[in-house]
DNA sequence: CTAGGGTTAG
């Protein structure tokens, strides 16, 4: 309905001349701004205007529409300031973050206003006026200044905190986070003594604040205290365990709920999403997604970027799509948070096009969206699209974060660009006052390697204002290898040993720079230490999808139903690539003698097993797309670019940090990686 | 026929 139909239909409905009785209501359901001006300019037409009840529901339905002046005005015009106004107005206050101006009026409130049309002796706050404060407050992310109000309400009010006020503020001082965790059990406490510790949104609250501080012993406790089933505080349980890290046991309980009958709704099935992707569980969410829409749940504007990051750590290319018609049909492309998760979804699944499409169609962008596609452009290796995209953002008036710079400068130091990132790196500190943390200094030190200045990366190392982290070293290491550093690699991995000790990765990375240099006795050496302290190289693991389906590949493992004519196609594969002149490379040197001496083909690595597969599973010259959990190995990278080759196809291999988009025998990284 | 609350989120 336009506004000038809805304003005729509520004329109608406000029997003229408007009746103060019924304008209380007509306002109460007003649907816009322009309707509320028409009624009040009748009210003052028809001189009701300063009846203490219309002027009440004028001045809630302009702040309503967030129309500060004109409610200041009505109030102000008041010929009574009664306790609902001021309530009114301090809630506003504290709703916009505006804590001064909040406890300004109530001060005011409480002395009087005997300015202009000033209404004479003090008023007193009543429960509801502490209340509005606190959620006020609570809502503007005030959480010390929503506690302070309740805690004011009980001492000087004489008010004893009801159940709104006590489940409110105790929503705030989750926010606070551990160190809050006092607070929250003095709150617990005026549950207790108001006697409202069982009110089912005192018990929500209570289960949600205990998880946000961290206690999750607490939270089963108050969950298994309050023994009713409300869905409300099931899902809170849910958060709050999911939060602290207990996953088996979310997902167990969520079981139990299912089984028994509680009637879970879009959040509680969302929060079970959260919870497995926030925790390596891709695939799990993937198939609880599905299972929630089999029970009817239709996901909402906050399921959809919950699960997109699934699909993309996996990539499920073909979920990603389906999830984002869906979003066409419902009309969620106007939600920022849906389009820069289906941004990030795209970029990651290997469409950076289809990502910049949705960008740029995107109806308002924040700091996240910017990110997730410059993001996205850095890890395709796509640096100048990244620069260029970082500049119009500085145009468009969008202030960079942390993240930003991350960003640009892993784009940077990924395609060599040496000197626009050392430029970003000043111009993030001077221009943009953001001091450099860990992740900007990696960045650095992979910039400089990658530009074989090796010591001056050493040097920016240990002039680094705090103690440099095991990804600082591992940037170091990888440069190193790629220079064929041996010093200093040496330098890198004794603090790298010290700081992750049992990270399998590092000892495997040295010696393969002692093996390309045919150091076998610091191979040797390495291999001795890692079987003295008992560490296996991580098991690769290599996702394809092919036809809708996801499948998982791990190396030396035989399960996967077709991998009899993988092998046969593995066979075919190298016997193409040696006569095409391929040389395998050094990084077998790791491999389990006994896995290699029972089958050569329990030692392929994951994503070549992927390959194989979809190359067998797919019509020539469709292009595949494996995703792998480690950084891929000399020896992969060069098989792969022959076999683009030979075979026809694109093959787009994303690793721990970047794409390797392989086609014609060549590879987008150029061989730096 | 006028004022107040809890759970999911890049």
């Amino acid at each position: 309905m336009s506004h000038s139909n809805a304003l005729a239909h509520f004329l109608r409905h406000v029997s003229f001349p408007p009746d103060p009785h019924l304008l209380p209501t007509a306002l109460k359901s007003c649907p816009a701004l322009p309707l509320a001006r028409a009624l009040h300019a009748a009210a003052v037409a028809s001189g009701v205007a300063g009846d203490p009840f219309v002027a009440s529901s004028l001045l809630h339905t302009y702040l309503r529409f967030g129309a500060a002046a004109d409610a200041r005005a009505v109030f102000d015009g008041a010929p009574q300031k009664t306790v609902v106004g001021w309530s009114a107005l301090a809630a506003a206050h504290a709703s916009r973050g505006d804590a001064d101006g909040a406890w300004r009026l109530l001060e005011k409130m409480r002395r009087g206003n005997n300015g202009p049309g000033g209404g004479g002796g003090g008023v007193e706050p009543n429960v509801i006026t502490w209340n509005g404060l606190v959620s006020g407050f609570n809502r503007s992310g005030r959480a010390r200044d929503a506690v302070v109000a309740l805690a004011r309400m009980h001492g000087e009010g004489l008010l004893r905190p009801d159940v709104t006020g006590v489940s409110c503020a105790l929503s705030a001082t989750g926010d606070l986070g551990t160190e809050a965790i006092a607070v929250g059990e003095q709150l617990h406490g005026y549950a207790v003594k108001a006697g409202c510790r069982l009110d089912a949104c005192v018990v929500t609250a209570l289960i949600d604040m205990y998880g946000k501080c961290g206690r999750a012993d607490e939270i089963v406790r108050v969950f298994d205290e309050s023994c009713h089933m409300d869905v409300a505080s099931c899902n809170a349980l849910i958060a709050g365990l999911s939060r602290n890290a207990q996953v088996s046991e979310t997902l167990r309980l969520f079981r139990e709920f299912v089984a028994q009958g509680v009637e879970l709704n879009v959040v509680s099935w969302t929060s079970i999403v959260a919870c497995c992707v926030q925790n390596g569980k891709d695939l799990e969410a993937v198939e609880l997604f599905r299972e929630m829409q089999a029970q009817g749940i239709e996901p909402n504007t906050v399921t959809i970027p919950c699960v997109l990051p699934a699909f993309a750590n996996v990539a499920a290319l073909m979920h990603g799509r389906s999830a984002h018609c869906f979003v066409v049909r419902k009309g969620f492309l106007l939600d920022v948070y849906v389009c820069s998760a289906l941004v990030d979804m795209y970029a990651k699944c290997g469409r950076i096009r289809n990502a910049r499409t949705i960008f740029d169609a995107m109806p308002s962008r924040n700091v996240v969206s910017w990110n997730a596609m410059i993001g996205g452009y850095a890890m395709h290796g796509e640096a100048k699209n990244a620069v260029r995209l970082f500049d119009s953002m500085l145009m468009c008036k969008q202030k960079p974060d942390m993240v930003t710079f991350t960003c640009v400068l892993a784009a940077c130091s990924q395609a060599g660009l040496t000197e626009e990132g050392h430029r970003y790196f000043k111009e993030m500190q001077h221009d943009h006052g953001i001091s450099p943390r860990m992740e900007h200094y990696a960045c650095m030190v992979t910039l400089l390697g990658r530009a074989g200045k090796l010591d001056e990366a050493y040097n920016l190392i240990t002039e680094m204002p705090f103690e440099p982290d095991g990804c600082i070293w591992g940037s170091l290491l990888g440069s190193c290898r790629v220079h064929g550093n041996v010093d200093l690699a040496d330098v890198a991995a004794e603090n790298l040993f010290r700081l992750e000790p049992g990270n399998a990765g590092n000892y495997v990375l040295l010696s393969n720079i002692y093996a390309s240099k045919k150091m076998w006795d610091g191979v040797n050496r390495v291999r001795a230490t890692m079987k003295d302290m008992g560490l296996k190289k991580e098991k690769g693991c290599s996702w394809i999808e092919i036809k809708n389906k996801v499948h998982m590949l791990l190396a030396g493992d035989d399960s996967h139903p077709m991998m009899t004519a993988i092998t046969e196609k593995l066979k075919q594969l190298n016997i193409e690539m040696r006569r095409l002149g391929f040389a395998p490379s050094t990084d077998f040197v790791l491999h389990d003698v006994e896995e290699q001496e029972k089958d050569d083909i329990l030692a392929v690595h994951s994503e070549k097993l992927a390959v194989a597969l979809g190359l067998i599973s797919t019509s020539p010259g469709t292009p595949l797309r494996v995703i792998k959990n480690l950084r891929i190995c000399d020896d992969c990278h060069e098989a792969m670019k022959f076999i683009s080759g030979f075979e026809g196809r694109e093959i787009s291999v994303r690793d721990t940090n970047r794409f390797h988009h392989f086609r014609d025998g060549k590879c987008s990284c150029g061989d730096y990686w």
